[in-house]
DNA sequence: GTGAAAGCGCTAACAA
DNA sequence: TTGTTAGCGCTTTCAC
């Protein structure tokens, strides 16, 4: 494979002046530029980025750190950052950690060998601490889906509390009063905050939430099951269920279906994150839309200045959530 | 950063032998091995993946082309990827490529100077002869989902026309006559050749699938909606329709609901992948399933192989599809 | 088992 | 505008 040697000595000029028509083309002579161009596509060069990298101490990468890549909220997530970036023609390193913080961590080790630009980091089920020491470590590292305390300018994040707020109001302006909820993780901080809004706004209403009204899950359609039935054997009698993830509520839609349960007539049922295909079932999930786009989109723009030197110093905002009403809520009867 | 010169110092050893550390173990006496790891961790070294791979010229790297990350056909098959790559210890670079032969190529150049050990190539529109080319010159790319005449050994790909003759002997066994098509583009080899074995099928049943009864869709959603209109518009009396993708079944599908045709009491349907969700809507969907998994992992460990210096000579055989029988076909009213 | 030294192919001063 | 040159941090013979 010819390198600029071969190159620039088949241009007839200096290796120097190859490396310039790639990276500062407006300083060499268009005569010049035009041989050395002519001598690459008779050589069928092709620069070796190692070399590159290596000499100029840039990567041109960005990392990413996910659990995975194959779910309809991860994919569309990866898939916007993959956009963001090549289209400033750096490239997407991806590796997946699976959630745990070993893996994430050997994620991290693995990108900082290839000298990453930027990172962005999904935290699964990180703790504040744990990330708070890696970014405190690695000036580079951008939190998507978290804001940590004390680096807020390298987060971004949707507003949780208010999508678990949105969800609590229009079950209770739909006159639900005996509430259900499918939760994440508990050790999972974004579904927490979700549910803390959400029991709050009850709360104000004079809604008890009780713990026997809360089940835990994984955030996956068999626990989404799973939890309805449980849900359900406990307390025959709630009229709705909120579940903190559309993948989930999908579960419970099923276990409804297979245990003769009408949604939304004898059962409603709120979802979260708007994922593609909350539209195509039946009966239309209603649900709090999380505007995965806009925050893949942030985050790689925050990721791309950290890779061009910038300090970030301004807090980031918070994405809006709003909800998406379709069919799977109806008025409470007993209201 | 600390180099592994650094290292060394501090160890009291030569550089040759930190590298040996890190890449031949066992050829070092285990006190001077503990040194050496001892510095590392003190200096918090991190070996430079370019300047190694520069000098190894290994890259430790496959690259990846597909269309884009978001659906639910290539975010499963691009998962199953990363954790075969992974696991060797190997990295994924990812370059979406929106099916155009000019991205594809842009992608591919992309990849090039990363200088990727073997690259994996989902060919989109691309055509047979575009694919032999890059093939030709590419001694360490493999084609997934497609087989190319004449490099048979370094492509993946599902028995289309057995799918497409699973679809229709099921649908000809319920007693369909009546059937309609929406198809893939024109230009994609892989939907036309499970249509033609479709066809073949109906063909040898006596029944016939004139042009008016298969309309051209592009595999995404909306295209199924639109094509089940036009379908449903032409040829009323059809009794059921293959969609050459889930994805379009679900467009179909959503179209029946909105116009008040019952599925699959009024029409039957049947997809092909039997993408995750499609045992989530209702009906359930009946589908040619697509062992999309396997398919990755396989065309993977080409890429692995390939990645290793050998070099293929085998045919790879077909993958089989089989057919998922769910709620979305009843036995034809007018059998 | 370990070290010396010559690259790998490129970039980036600095000179001319 | 172009060339000279000294690295970038690692791997890899080849000696010892």
């Amino acid at each position: 494979m010819s390198t600029i040697h071969t190159v620039a000595a088949r241009a007839g000029v200096s290796s120097a002046t190859v490396s310039r028509v790639m990276n500062e083309p407006h300083k060499v002579r268009e005569t010049t530029r035009l041989k050395v161009e002519q001598a690459m596509r008779e050589l069928d060069f092709s620069r070796n980025s190692f070399a590159a990298s290596l000499a100029s101490r840039r990567s041109n990468c960005v990392g990413l750190v996910v659990p995975h890549l194959s779910s309809a909220f991860f994919a569309p997530l990866v898939n916007e950052i993959e956009n963001a970036v090549s289209a400033v023609g750096s490239y997407l390193a991806i590796t997946c950690g699976k959630n745990s913080q070993s893996e994430v961590a050997g994620g991290l080790q693995f990108l900082r060998q290839r000298r990453c630009d930027a990172i962005i980091l999904y935290p699964g089920e990180l703790t504040d601490q744990a990330l708070a020491d890696i970014l405190r470590n690695n000036p580079h590292v951008v939190v998507i889906h978290r804001t940590v305390p004390g680096f807020e300018a390298r987060c971004v994040q949707l507003d949780n509390p208010s999508g678990g707020r949105l969800a609590a109001e229009y079950l209770l302006g739909c006159g639900h009063r005996a509430i259900g909820v499918i939760a994440g993780p508990n050790s999972n901080p974004e579904s927490m905050q979700r549910l803390a809004a959400f029991r709050k706004s009850l709360r104000a209403a004079g809604v008890k939430l009780p713990a026997s009204q809360v089940v835990e899950g994984d955030f996956h359609f068999e626990s989404g099951r799973q939890c309805m039935a449980a849900l359900r054997a406990a307390q025959p009698a709630l009229t709705a269920v909120f579940c903190l993830n559309d993948q989930m509520a999908f579960g419970a839609l099923n276990y409804c279906r297979a245990a003769g349960i009408d949604v939304p007539s004898q059962l409603s049922l709120v979802g979260f994150d708007d994922v593609e295909y909350a539209d195509l079932i039946q009966p239309r999930l209603t649900t709090v839309h999380h505007p995965v786009a806009a925050l893949a989109r942030t985050a790689a723009q925050l990721a791309l200045r950290l890779a061009m030197g910038e300090t970030l110093t301004e807090a980031q905002g918070l994405l809006e959530p709003r909800l998406v009403v379709r069919d799977s809520v109806q008025p409470c009867s007993k209201a």
